[in-house]
DNA sequence: CGGGACGTTGATAACTTTCAACCGGGGTGG
DNA sequence: CCACCCCGGTTGAAAGTTATCAACGTCCCG
């Protein structure tokens, strides 16, 4: 986590692109520029809270550890997007982990600083409470995917919501470089199943696979296999 | 579900007690009430958003439908909460149920009233940041242990998590009225499942029943059960 | 008195994890 | 340059957990 100059796109940002013109200037003289490199730890749950996190460019993961060796992906977080901002709010403590998943950018602002920008402008608040609203409904989708829904299907959902978030390449896979273990993570499953039901959809015809490069093919059966009632 | 007279109880309420003094007339001018029965359906997921709900007395769950009839309860809400404001945003349908558990009253603003609250009130749109920043921690912490935690921790988990939200009785038992059924759901484990767990804790001594009603006995031990990293 | 909802229990089936072993490739040190 | 090692991927078998199914009991309400 090397700190560089700033780089940030201002248009790609989330603290910059939703907050007042007269605010930017003091968003600019304030925020740091890190470099993260692929697999590094930004933050662990249990830290105590320092600031948030704005990505530029790369992915970084957001989860939450258990046992040493076995976490839960809760999401992703990639450019326009933040991260860190459950550090808000009683307890001064980070109740997740985040770390790169790619090589990435980030601006980084004090907890005081954001808090401030809340203050100063109700509009960049809002468009926080939107945000974190989007994040809610998909995170109670996500619990009841865990508590009810086969690892099949919790598989399809997670290439689905995959591919949603990082679109696909030129050739048609999906434009992300995830271990099979980040993978079974964020599915909620061990790495062996989640292998094991890979292999069952590819043979379904439902996904390609190139290396480690995966290709969805047929889409809606395997939004029918999610059993989706489609309530995003 | 009955509109009754406005007896809102202004302390006690999300609403009118994070609110600007001056826009607490409006408020009162403007919000309806309703008396809900017992199990009684206030919204289901897939209604289009009319507006949010503040709760008075009783206790409501939201949850999540899954295969006519399995469900997750995802929270539930009680006096001074409010419930139905993850219909904000985009959308504009409801991604989550609600229902009554024990009898319940609730205040109702329709969506447009609420969206005006916050533009003119930004301390409220502040707290409201806060009040899902905290939803947004237990839910994923809720995620993680669907994920990782076997169902015996969960039936633990829910059960404290029952008592912090509720309270006690005067003979030290977990204050509300509570189906085994929504239990279940709430722990995301069958309902035979379920019952055999709250046997075991039962013949460990750890709660103790009598008829439907739940009481922690050895609360560390029960923590311990559910291996619980504290970052609450 | 009957019916239905809820609670209780056991047997069985299905699913998922765990463990252990093997493979292949890339990088490292000798 | 090569042998080795380690990591990530792959596979099979066994064990463990949880859901499902079926049956029965009980209480309350109509």
């Amino acid at each position: 986590m090397k700190r560089i100059q700033n780089i940030c796109a201002v248009d790609s940002c989330f603290l910059c692109n939703n907050c007042l013109d007269e605010w930017k200037p003091a968003i600019l003289a304030h925020k740091t520029t890190y470099k993260i490199k692929k697999g590094e730890i930004i933050f662990k749950e249990g830290d105590p809270v320092t600031g948030i996190y704005f990505v530029n460019s790369g992915s970084v993961k957001v989860y939450k550890k258990w046992d040493k060796d076995k976490e839960l992906i809760v999401r992703f977080a990639r450019q326009g997007s933040l991260f860190g901002h459950r550090g808000l709010g009683i307890g001064g403590i980070y109740p997740i982990s985040a770390a790169a998943v790619e090589t990435a950018v980030v601006c980084y602002v004090d907890v005081a600083f954001f808090e401030a920008s809340l203050k100063v402008n109700p509009d960049f608040t809002y468009k926080l409470l939107m945000f974190l609203t989007e994040e809610l409904k998909q995170s109670e989708r996500k619990m009841r995917n865990l508590a009810h829904m086969s690892v099949k299907g919790r598989v399809a959902e997670a290439l689905i919501s995959l591919q949603n978030q990082f679109g696909i390449t030129d050739d048609g896979f999906i434009n992300i470089d995830l271990s099979r273990q980040d993978l079974a993570s964020y599915a909620g499953a061990t790495y062996e199943t989640v292998f094991r039901m890979m292999n069952e959809l590819v043979s379904e015809k439902l996904i390609g696979l190139s290396g480690k490069s995966i290709r969805l093919i047929h889409h809606n059966k395997l939004l029918k296999l999610a059993q989706d009632v489609v309530f995003l």
